[in-house]
DNA sequence: GCCGTTTTCGGCCCGACTGTTTTCAGTCG
């Protein structure tokens, strides 16, 4: 199995990151800035407190689906509030639009505040235990009478080591050991989000999927949840198969060799823990009704949910079986690719496609599926025609081995390895943009002769290796300094076609000074990409805000293009700004930013990050022919 | 609470699992 070697990207962290949390211009505020994060805890919180004062059950809903909205939006609610649009989020409506600006205003609401008053404090601390919701932690808390907010977790795991719990009415040995058990996962960190990029998950999942495979039962193997739909990071892995034999191919599964233990087994599937310390959740199914399960399972959450309610206005119930006949008239419905159970009134789907299309609906891919308008598209066949691996023609960011003394790492390939990858993958051209020679080792002069020499050693490398037949662009990825400034002398750009140019330093000069050193930098000519443009790793650092606005209007006016960047702990631009671009017409390209050969083959991350953000073809420059992409590319 | 090619009022997704039950409530995905 190949993983992605991870690189030393220990310069970024060292000059960038130092938390986050605090707005620009902090200490002018009288009001703490508050996160999304933030605001979806309070929202589960008033969530949890109806449903211990037995509120209205669409009401408590609501309060959750405004949870989960807010937490999942890339713009800050204090963004959205600021330009009065806080009602464009799915789930808020002009209710809460107006508690939360009264939040956001004056650091609380009136009306959350009389709610929370009735609710005994130490509930709010326990709703962070896994298997706990409101009535439990709201039951123990009356029992064992906790009146310490700050206690409540210390005086909860106590009761429950003393044996206190077991004698609750409705609670029993088990669940007082179940609870000890949750407590320590909860002290261990192991709840908090634990997820991994995608391109891990990948490769992770990829070697399963294969092992499975070759098992003489297995029929069809396909990723599922938020896996398949390539979502940036990914928790648990989950995988189905397709089998007139569940039994065999579960035992299969529990033979992997990089299995650690067996969590569950059962006659749907079975999970197992790595050694890795990655679980993977196996479902079977048989082969007449894997299409449903392949779309319940895939999700998100969010998707089904509305597209149940789609199917229940056919008076048809959809579940990860099939679809429910609810009426006379349903039952007689003729669905193309579908087959009808009468015992059970229930129709079933092989495949995806066919379900999607009992529903009067164009196909969905998986990486559309987050209820962000593709129902509604799909419905009307109006869902665009997003782009795939082998729309991409050729790439513009490899770091070659070419030893320029640079302030960033070198790459581990020569530039004919990387054209014979190239010509594999049956690429036209290829962009080989190495960082800049470091501008504290040398003089001007020095880095001008440097490049010079580089530029000469290309063409000759060139020359002697015509019958590779793949263009090269002679490019160059430059830092973005501190004032805006390329780190790189202007008689150096002589000597290269075009440059991507990035931030690699200085991350926490705020939202204002960040969007004009970017657009600094992007006036230059020959400054034609902005490279991996949030600077986000994931799982490590968030990554610095621009005025995106600003960005790409400048970006749509001047033919610059914005990269989506393959890089495992990148994939940015993130997907849901790659919508955004689009929606402004920007032009983007898909890079892998390789350091080594091998890391080319990343590049379908890179197409999946475009795909979710509904990138169609024509919105990627790289899926340009060799002569385009070059008139582009050149002109001043 | 939200939301609208059946609606500005009257709807609002589906099923599995678990522990404690003796028919179900709570939690989860």
């Amino acid at each position: 199995m190949y993983y992605p070697k991870i690189l030393d990207y220990q310069d970024d962290i060292r000059s960038g990151y130092e938390g986050q949390g605090m707005g620009d211009g902090c200490f002018l505020c009288y009001t703490r800035f508050m996160n999304n994060r933030e605001i979806a805890k309070l929202l589960r919180e008033i969530a949890a407190s109806y449903v211990i004062l037995s509120e209205d059950r669409f009401r408590i809903i609501a309060y959750g689906r405004a949870a989960d909205s807010i937490e999942k939006s890339t713009v800050e609610a204090e963004q959205l509030w600021k330009e009065g649009k806080l009602t464009s989020v799915p789930g808020i409506g002009g209710s809460l639009a107006a508690h939360l600006g009264e939040l956001l205003k004056t650091g609380k609401v009136k009306h959350f505040e009389d709610i929370k008053s009735k609710i005994p404090e130490a509930v709010f601390p326990l709703l962070d235990i896994p298997g706990f919701g409101a009535k439990k932690a709201y039951r123990l808390v009356s029992e064992l009478k906790l009146d310490n907010a700050k206690n409540a977790i210390k005086d909860l795991s106590a009761a429950a080591k003393s044996g206190k719990i077991a004698s609750i009415e409705g609670f029993g040995n088990k669940s007082q050991q179940d609870i000890l058990d949750a407590l320590k996962r909860l002290k261990e960190g192991q709840v908090k989000e634990n997820r991994m990029p995608l391109p891990y998950a990948g490769a992770i999942a990829d070697d399963i999927l294969s092992y499975l495979s070759k098992c003489e039962y297995t029929l069809q193997a396909e990723f599922l949840g938020s896996l398949r739909r390539r979502v940036a990071t990914i928790g648990d892995i989950d995988i189905a198969v397709s089998t007139r034999n569940p039994k065999e191919v579960v035992d299969w599964f529990l033979a992997y060799p990089q299995k650690e233990k067996q969590v569950e087994k059962g006659t749907a599937g079975a999970t197992i823990l790595l050694k890795s310390g990655r679980q993977v959740d196996l479902r079977v199914q048989y082969p007449g009704r894997f299409g449903a399960m392949l779309q319940y399972f895939t999700g998100s959450k969010n998707h089904n949910i509305h597209l149940r309610e789609v199917a229940l206005k056919k008076r048809l119930s959809l579940s990860e079986y099939g679809m429910k006949a609810l009426s006379k008239e349903a039952e007689m419905y003729k669905l193309t690719g579908a087959s009808y159970s009468k015992k059970e009134k229930m129709f079933e789907f092989p495949d995806e496609k066919s379900l999607y299309r009992a529903l009067d609906m164009q196909y969905i891919p998986p990486e559309m599926r987050e209820d962000t308008g593709e129902i509604e598209a799909a419905g009307t066949n109006k869902l665009p025609d997003i782009i795939g691996l082998s729309d991409i023609k050729g790439e513009l960011h490899i770091h070659s081995n070419y030893d320029l003394e640079p302030s960033h790492d070198l790459g581990i390939s020569s530039l004919k390895e990387i054209l014979t990858t190239a010509k594999s993958m049956n690429y036209e051209y290829v962009g080989i943009s190495d960082h800049n020679p470091s501008v504290s080792k040398h003089t001007k002069e020095d880095v001008v002769h440097i490049m010079e020499r580089r530029k000469h050693e290309f063409e000759h490398i060139m020359l002697s290796n015509k019958s590779i037949r793949v263009n090269l662009f002679i490019m160059m990825e430059i830092d973005i300094l501190p004032d805006g400034k390329l780190a790189l002398p202007e008689e150096a750009f002589n000597y290269i076609d075009a440059a991507v140019v990035s931030i690699h330093s200085g991350f926490t000069i705020g939202t204002g000074m960040m969007t004009k050193r970017v657009l600094s930098a992007l006036s230059h000519p020959k400054a034609k990409i902005l490279g991996h443009p949030t600077g986000r790793l994931l799982g490590k650092r968030p990554g610095y805000d621009l005025d995106w606005q600003q960005i790409f209007k400048f970006c749509f006016e001047n033919n610059k293009a914005i990269e989506i960047n393959s890089y495992p702990d990148r994939l940015d631009l993130p997907d849901s700004l790659v919508r955004e671009a689009i929606k402004n017409r920007v032009k983007l390209v898909i890079d892998t930013d390789s350091h080594d050969k091998e890391h080319m083959s990343l590049m379908k991350y890179g197409v999946s990050v475009a795909r979710r953000g509904w990138a169609k073809k024509d919105d990627i420059l790289n899926t340009l022919p060799y002569n385009k992409v070059k008139d582009w590319l050149l002109k001043p």
